[in-house]
DNA sequence: GAAATATACTTTGCGCGCAAATTAGTTGTC
DNA sequence: GACAACTAATTTGCGCGCAAAGTATATTTC
């Protein structure tokens, strides 16, 4: 239930601290490798004029049409402002519109356009070009992922 | 050597995309958790008036004083045009200092302050705070650990 | 030893990522 | 139906993260 107890391998009272680089940390190496991605992905997107956040949503979108920005928020996990202006910039780009939900005037519905669509496939199609450059295996990707899945229920949680 | 060929499971030509979700992706999976690590960081690196990059720069400092920027970069693994200004805020905080070497002009060597050093324990030591949170066992942590360090690497080879 | 090349760092520009404050519309309570 | 409480989206402020351009010092080449 609990993280067992954290000093009990060396004599030292507080220092249970074995790092010898950066490297010997999950956090750290989380953290390079989220910025690894972002970083190769850029060139690729680029032919596509798409960030890779933009990226992000535009998936959510194509996955799930017609959704108000609440909803992009929740499926990205990205925040509320951080969506904003991201979701403005992709209008002005011409592959989405935004428009105020009739039903309920503070909600923005998103729909992508055709041009948007179109993007789609050759967008989606980066992603093997990506994972070609990978030398882990299909088991261990599904591995991490599930694992980063976990760690992030983990640390939203409370 | 290579990825074996990509289109052999459905009768699709091109888009072998099985995603119902974000969360299908180990792209997002792994964006996501990198973001969901330093925003759990944040309230407690706050007590130590730390950013996670701040705290990344002192952890490599704690390991390796008197580092060049250079070489901090090399540690960190962030760009040079990152990291300049994170090591002003930290100097600014009187937690370093940064004069140049006498041998080589363009270098600049950072070592930490007594106040610097002060810091260490207590920060540390809010790793075992976050870690707690975790549900993932310690083989977990470090299989995770590993994939994104392989991982890293094969995206910024090349 | 002057010119070309390389290296170390800084600056600029732009897009996040998010906390906090703000604006506007909705729902609940009386 | 007025007021409070809530929800949806925007805005503001700040610190990254990094490509690209700029500045200064070192090294190489001739």
């Amino acid at each position: 239930m609990q993280k067992s107890s954290i000093q009990n391998k060396t004599t030292q009272v507080d220092n249970n601290d074995n790092t010898q680089s950066l490297s010997d940390n999950v956090c750290f190496a989380l953290y390079t490798a989220g910025n690894a991605l972002v970083r190769a992905y850029r060139p690729l997107l680029e032919q596509c004029d798409l960030t890779y956040p933009q990226y992000l949503v535009m998936q959510a979108l194509w996955l799930n049409d017609n959704a108000s920005l609440t909803d992009l928020s929740k499926e990205t996990r990205l925040d509320l402002g951080t969506l904003t202006p991201i979701v403005k910039r992709l209008e002005t780009k011409n592959l989405l519109i935004r428009r105020v939900d009739s039903k309920d005037e503070r909600k923005k519905i998103i729909k992508v356009t055709p041009s948007g669509i179109a993007l789609k496939q050759e967008a989606l199609s980066l992603k093997q070009v990506l994972l070609a450059k990978v030398s882990i295996t299909e088991q261990q990707i599904d591995s991490l992922r599930n694992l980063c899945l976990t760690l992030t229920d983990d640390l939203n949680r409370k």
